[in-house]
DNA sequence: GAGCAACCCG
DNA sequence: CGGGTTGCTC
């Protein structure tokens, strides 16, 4: 059995406490960070060393994208992919030691205008999961786990409205069909959904609403998805929604899950 | 009797917070700061009017420079200049009750090379001063205190090297010659050296040198002048070295003086 | 070394 | 709103 979060730091170096305490708090064997803002050799690995997560997989980038694995159980480098070619730090691979492979995801968040010919931010959105749905394709995921900031909120309960959510980037009917295309093609079961099939589940809420607890106007960005071999093995999923309010706090909470599998 | 301190604080608003606590620990009647780095009415008055400073006579600008008199006696505007036509926040005036004119000053730092002709900024730094010189002369000032960050160490003890300091800006012979023109011009006696005759005596430390303390590098930017016709109530002058330790310290300390005469 | 501006990005 | 960047100033 093992526990996995992923989390959306927005900077692992300004938020390097923060990272710390959930550590304590939740002791999660892996933890996955998207928005890590920072070149490889300047995150605090000693920090994470020091509470226990020893086995360390990422890929840096100055002052965008970037993302790390961070393990108390053994890992190694499973790779990375360059998903449209955008030449940024969005994606890295671990293998566990009874061979499970972690794939943590950062999905670029598409820009304003949900609309490829005004906006190129959109169309490489899209270009990115139709990227990962063709890997997928190419070479079909088995005994994996696909976690990140997938910057798309699919179900009607994903979002805090739904009708007015339709035209905003990250529930637009067409980036909703593009990443049911990835993760058909992956096999990928989402684990959360799994385990809490209904009502509205969050992980993300704006940094510009003040009052984003009692507005409550979230978005679930963020996801825990396995390949069907081992889909069954998933619970325990949780959305640490009080991570929210913690000091100077990302505008991202960690998810998290269990699998009954050997590491 | 009334007490009088003088502080580049560089940024009132990131450091509100000591301001309180020199307002709080020294009690000072009148506090003159210099480069608060922000437009008069982003100023955070309030916080400072609660702790009995009522009154508050201030130039500001955008980002840069910027002069404020903070006192809990009252005090009227008496006017600012703008020395050398720069179009810079560098002097404002308050005037007490008794009739005694303060000045707030903040002489421009004058760049790195001390040299007009391929430095515009020392350039500037003399002109400002010849032309504080000429106003001196022109109206010759009389029961006034002049205050602030003159960006010049003129004696040899207000420098922890007199012989490396020579071609250093803050310490030329060209800036102490045009410093002393305007000192001659309106008569004014250094207070700080008036109580404190002899030895080193710095305000300001470097940002770079993480051990300030120790190395001890320090020039003497900050001064109290007084007129002559009441130099001689001008006593108790002190330096607070201690805040040079504080957390997110300016990178200068406040200047203290008391003066024996009705405020 | 540190603050602020202007700018990019989410 | 709140991260990051570069460039300027002190």
């Amino acid at each position: 059995m093992f526990t996995l979060a992923t989390w959306n730091i927005n900077s692992v170096r300004l938020r390097a406490g923060l990272v710390a305490r959930l550590l304590g708090d939740e002791a999660p064997d892996i933890l996955c960070l998207q928005e890590c803002k920072s070149p490889v050799e300047k995150i605090p690995v000693e920090m994470f060393q020091a509470l226990g997560y020893r086995w360390i997989v990422a890929r840096g980038q100055k002052g965008y994208n970037g993302v790390a694995i961070l393990s108390r159980l053994p890992i190694e480098d499973a790779g990375h992919r360059d998903h449209a070619r955008l030449g940024h730090a969005r994606h890295v691979a671990a293998r566990l030691p009874s061979g499970v492979i972690i794939h943590n995801v950062y999905v670029p968040a598409g820009g304003d205008e949900p609309d490829r010919t005004v906006n190129v931010k959109f169309g490489q959105k899209l270009d990115f999961l139709t990227d990962m749905r063709d890997a997928f394709r190419a070479d079909r995921p088995q005994r994996s786990i696909l976690v990140g900031d997938l910057n798309i909120a699919p179900r009607e309960d994903d979002v805090w409205s739904h009708r007015q959510m339709l035209r905003v980037v990250s529930h637009t009917p067409v980036e909703v069909a593009h990443l049911a295309d990835a993760q058909e093609a992956g096999g990928w079961v989402d684990i959360t959904r799994q385990d809490i099939p209904q009502g509205p589940l969050y992980s993300w809420w704006s940094y510009r609403a003040r009052d984003w607890d009692s507005a409550d106007r979230g978005r679930r960005l963020d996801h825990i998805w396995a390949t069907g071999d081992i889909a069954a093995a998933g619970h325990a999923s949780r959305i640490l929604r009080a991570a929210r309010g913690w000091d100077q706090p990302s505008d991202h909470v960690p998810v998290l899950a269990s699998f009954d599998l050997p590491a």
